[in-house]
Order: C-alpha cells, then sequence, then structure tokens
DNA sequence: AAATAAATAGACAGACCTGTATAATTTATT
DNA sequence: AATAAATTATACAGGTCTGTCTATTTATTT
C-alpha cells in the first residue's frame, strides 16, 4: 500500500479521517466540533491543520478514503457471490444488510453530506455525488453483466431502492429495510430479464 | 380555518413557521442561526420565543405544519385523479414530479432533520419519523383500495422509491427521478395485482 | 379612553466555533 | 550523534450561536 501522491499516508493523518469519519456520521457534520475529533483521536490541533486546509477538506477527504473502502468491500462481497451475473447483481443487496445490522451504522455519511452541505461546489457534496455515481455505475456494470434491459435506467432504478433502504435503515433503526428492497429488486430484475 | 387548541395561530407566528421551513430545508438546520430566520421575516427575536420555547420547537413546530399541508397537497391530487385505484396510488409519483419540478424544490425537509438530528429523542426527528410514517400509512391505504398484495410491504417498497427519488432529485438537480421511481412503481405494482 | 396583550429594539451573557501563532518537545533520518 | 521533520501544548483572535433581560412601542380589547 504505497502512499498516494496526492495525499501521503501518515499514521495521525488516517486516524484523524477515521475518526472524524465515525463522529461527523454519528451525530452530523456542523453538530461535531473539530476539538471533539481531536480529543477522540488524540491529535493536536496543529497536526490537523498541518494535513488539511480545513474542516471541509478533512471531511471531504474521509469521504473519498471511505468510499473507495466503501467500494472495495462491495467488490469483495461480489467476487465471494460467485460468477452468477444476477447473483452477483443481487449481492449488493446483501452487502446492505449485512451493514444495516453491523452495530456500527449510522446513516449514510454520503447521504447526510448533500443534505447539510447545499452548495454545488460544497467539497463535501462533490465528494459525495462522485461516490454515489461510481456506485451508480458499478451497478449499472452488473446490469449489463447479467444481460438485463435498459442498464441505465435499471441501475438509477435500484439505486433508488439502495439510498431509500439507507434512509429508512437509519430513520427507523430498521436493519430490514435491505430485505423490502432486495424483494422489489428481484421484480425490478425479473421484469428487465430477456 | 380556526386556529387549533395547542397552537394558536398569530400572523407573527405562521410567519416564522413558514420562513424557518423554507431557510432550514434550503441550507439545513444547524447552518442557519435564528438571527437569520428573524431579519428574513422581519420579527423581533423576542417574538420568536414567545412563541417557541426553543429553536428546535420552531424546527419541530415548522415540521409538523408544513407536514399537514403536505399531506393536504397529496390528498387534493388523488381526489383529482378519480376512482380508479391504481391511477389514484400512481398519482403519488405526479405528486412529486410536481414537487421536484417546482424550482422552489430544495430537498425533503424531513430526511434532512433524520440526517442532522441523531438522537431518538429530539423533537425534528420525531416529526419526521411521524410525517413518514403517516404517509407510509395513506400509500399502505391505496395499496389496499387496489386490491395488490400485502400492503404493508408494497407500501414500504414504495416509500423507499419516493424516498430514493427524493434524495436524487436533490443530490443531482434531477426532477427525472420521478419518472424513474414511477416506472419501477409500476413494475412492483403489476407484480402486485391480482 | 383605559387597560390589556403583543411585538419591538437593542444590548448582552455565556458558550462554542474555526483557524492561527508560538515555542517546546518528540520522532525520524542521515 | 547531529540534523531535520513531525507533533505537541497552550493561548488566543475573531466570529457566531442560542437564549435572556429590559424597556419601549404598537395593537387589541373592553
Amino acid at each position: 500500500m504505497r502512499p498516494t501522491d496526492q495525499a501521503p499516508a501518515s499514521a495521525k493523518r488516517e486516524l484523524l479521517l477515521d475518526t472524524a469519519w465515525e463522529l461527523f456520521c454519528r451525530n452530523g457534520y456542523r453538530a461535531v466540533g473539530i476539538d471533539t475529533v481531536l480529543a477522540k483521536a488524540g491529535v493536536a490541533k496543529m497536526t490537523l491543520y498541518n494535513h488539511f486546509d480545513s474542516k471541509e477538506d478533512l471531511i471531504a477527504a474521509a469521504m473519498t478514503k471511505k468510499g473507495a473502502e466503501l467500494a472495495a468491500s462491495l467488490d469483495a462481497t461480489i467476487e465471494a457471490t460467485g460468477k452468477n451475473p444476477q447473483k452477483r447483481l443481487l449481492a449488493v443487496f446483501d452487502w446492505l444488510e449485512v451493514w444495516f445490522s453491523s452495530g456500527s451504522f449510522t446513516g449514510c455519511a454520503f447521504l447526510k453530506a448533500v443534505g447539510e452541505f447545499t452548495l454545488q461546489g460544497d467539497k463535501p457534496r462533490k465528494a459525495a455525488v462522485a461516490f454515489k455515481l461510481g456506485l451508480q455505475a458499478r451497478i449499472e456494470q452488473l446490469c449489463t453483466e447479467a444481460s438485463l434491459r435498459h442498464p441505465p435506467t435499471l441501475a438509477r432504478q435500484l439505486m433508488l431502492l439502495m439510498d431509500g433502504a439507507t434512509i429508512h435503515a437509519d430513520m427507523h433503526h430498521n436493519p430490514g429495510s435491505a430485505h423490502d428492497a432486495c424483494a422489489a429488486a428481484k421484480t425490478l430484475i425479473k421484469a428487465a430479464a430477456r
């Protein structure tokens, strides 16, 4: 794991990203102050500002890092599912259910960022949109590989189910929303099969 | 429109609720200060605190008021659709599309409240959950009236599509997500018909 | 007109926030 | 061991926030 040129990996830096992610995701971005992150991470303030230009930069960097981790985690789940293209597509919902039931689930930090950072130019919002579009592209690819009709449309529809389920799992403290979404997805997939 | 006993309707009070709703929905709850609401409404601070105990109370009250208005608006759309039960159910998505395309659309204040107020006891969160459950009950009723199978499950699934579409319309500035959701809903409804 | 209620302006306390400055100290590298 | 780099502690500036207090003015009602 060589550090990227743009973002050299130091231990403190990674610790800050992980701590920030957890706190912001659980309590909201504006509700959590920098000092809270620093206290929990046990890191000095100047260290933070040596690594990041601002709080928003820290947030965006955490989202980029975690987004990559999540994408890798999803891919691992898909690969572990085997070769059947439809099963691989449906594995996305198993992945969601595991997440929702994990105990550490506190909603989707990307969706929350869209709610809190409402300006087009806000870095956290841009990081969130980028992650969601990347995920959508992956879903679309799976739809294509499953030889389903209209992969772009179907992928968007499946994204509605996924993000809806994520919101509901958080709002109603109900991991079962993954099951509802999965059942609906099966119906859509069956209708798009040829 | 007689004022409710619990919340007597004064002009200033209603103005505060409307102004707060718009600003909070557009910019986020914690991002907007009380003073901004007061300046836009042209109301003195003490007037606010004579009508509401706290900022969170104002937020929760605005959500309750707007929730009732939205429910009435939806019902009006449904009634205007006619008697066909399936068309009445699908009218929900027309209603969404009108909202998304309205120009004043800045995302769903209820979903944003869930993201920003993460404690069970937070009044805004409770108001949001109450609204969403009420809407879900209405959808379930429409499913029942359309003689569809498993109305509770189907209603939850349609809610996933609706909330997903709302999030996406905001996140991607794409009112067309209502159309995606509607098409998916038609597939689910057809599969649940008997 | 008199009395009661509602709204106003403005200052203010106390807390919190982000980001900076400085100097001492630890860690890593050569 | 000597030098360079990273981290720390602490204080602080400047701003913002919610909510309160007081005194004054405007509406409403009797």
